[in-house]
DNA sequence: ACCTAAACCTGGGCGC
DNA sequence: TGCGCCCAGGTTTAGG
């Protein structure tokens, strides 16, 4: 589900609500969401802890525990985070304001870890940030003689993006998926760059994409499947030249393009 | 140092 | 209604 947009969507739904909260309890229906814990020492040892801060890290959500622990968690592709329960509840903090947070994950992809200290990930450059700079992107197209789609996926390279917005920036930018990254030019590179951030930028503002599960905090959809160009737009009308969008599976992802807008 | 494929899961949608 | 496929906003691990 959730790439940068949703994720940090869910971020700002859930920061001022858990923000200095202690928590009291949590019931766990599932434990296959935990990772190198067992369900019973993760309650044992964040019972009592107060959350000082929710951060986010490429599309790790990190809260920041007055002990100094951290819980992280990835949504993986099916994991919200809601204020209200949903059908597919696993795991659900109590909170010292008596309200619940409640975890919920129907595939069971996501993931949450407990670190006895703020965690440092070996990831690319947050895409929003500065660290993200022109130059940099395109010395990094110039290393890498692979298709642009997948390494787009990569988070070592990039920080944050997923399929939709992978597929989305390179129909902005013109950029057909295949397209070997060192054979990109300096021009197109640095369109490629633009749209990247436009378009989490946009998709933030929008409040995320709902192709199927996404919701935020309070289990609303997102608007930015509306704006979609190409995502799951198999066999429509691309909206620039009316060529039919393709589907191919690159690096075992759906992967959709217009071939005739994206060279 | 690269690919590629399988694995982890549940459920929606579609054709027959 | 039901069955059997294909598909799904992700990441890790194993194999070539």
């Amino acid at each position: 589900m959730p790439e940068l947009p949703e994720v940090e969507t869910v971020r700002r739904d859930i920061r001022p609500y858990l923000k200095g909260e202690s928590i009291k309890e949590v019931k766990v229906f599932d434990r296959r969401n935990f990772q190198k814990i067992t369900s019973l020492k993760f309650r044992k040892a964040v019972v009592g802890d107060k959350i000082l801060d929710v951060d986010r890290r490429a599309k790790y959500l990190i809260f920041k525990l007055k002990s100094g622990k951290a819980i992280v968690i990835h949504l993986g592709m099916t994991g919200n985070i809601l204020f209200d329960p949903d059908r597919y509840v696993k795991i659900v903090f109590f909170l010292s304001h008596g309200k619940k947070l409640y975890f919920s994950d129907m595939r069971l992809f996501g993931k949450i870890w407990l670190y006895a200290e703020y965690p440092e990930y070996d990831l690319g450059p947050e895409p929003l940030s500065l660290e993200f700079s022109t130059e940099k992107f395109k010395q990094m197209l110039k290393q890498h003689r692979t298709a642009i789609k997948p390494l787009l996926l990569n988070q070592k390279v990039i920080a944050g993006l997923g399929n939709i917005y992978a597929a989305e920036a390179l129909f902005r930018a013109g950029i057909h998926p295949k397209r070997l990254a060192n054979t990109i030019d300096d021009k197109r590179a640095a369109k490629l760059h633009k749209e990247i951030q436009k378009v989490l930028l946009e998709a933030l503002g929008f409040r995320g994409t709902s192709v199927r599960a996404f919701v935020n905090a309070s289990g609303k959809k997102g608007e930015f499947q509306l704006r979609l160009k190409v995502y799951d737009r198999k066999g429509k009308a691309c909206y620039k030249c009316k060529t039919p969008i393709k589907r191919i599976v690159l690096g075992q992802r759906g992967t959709y393009y217009c071939p005739r807008c994206q060279k």
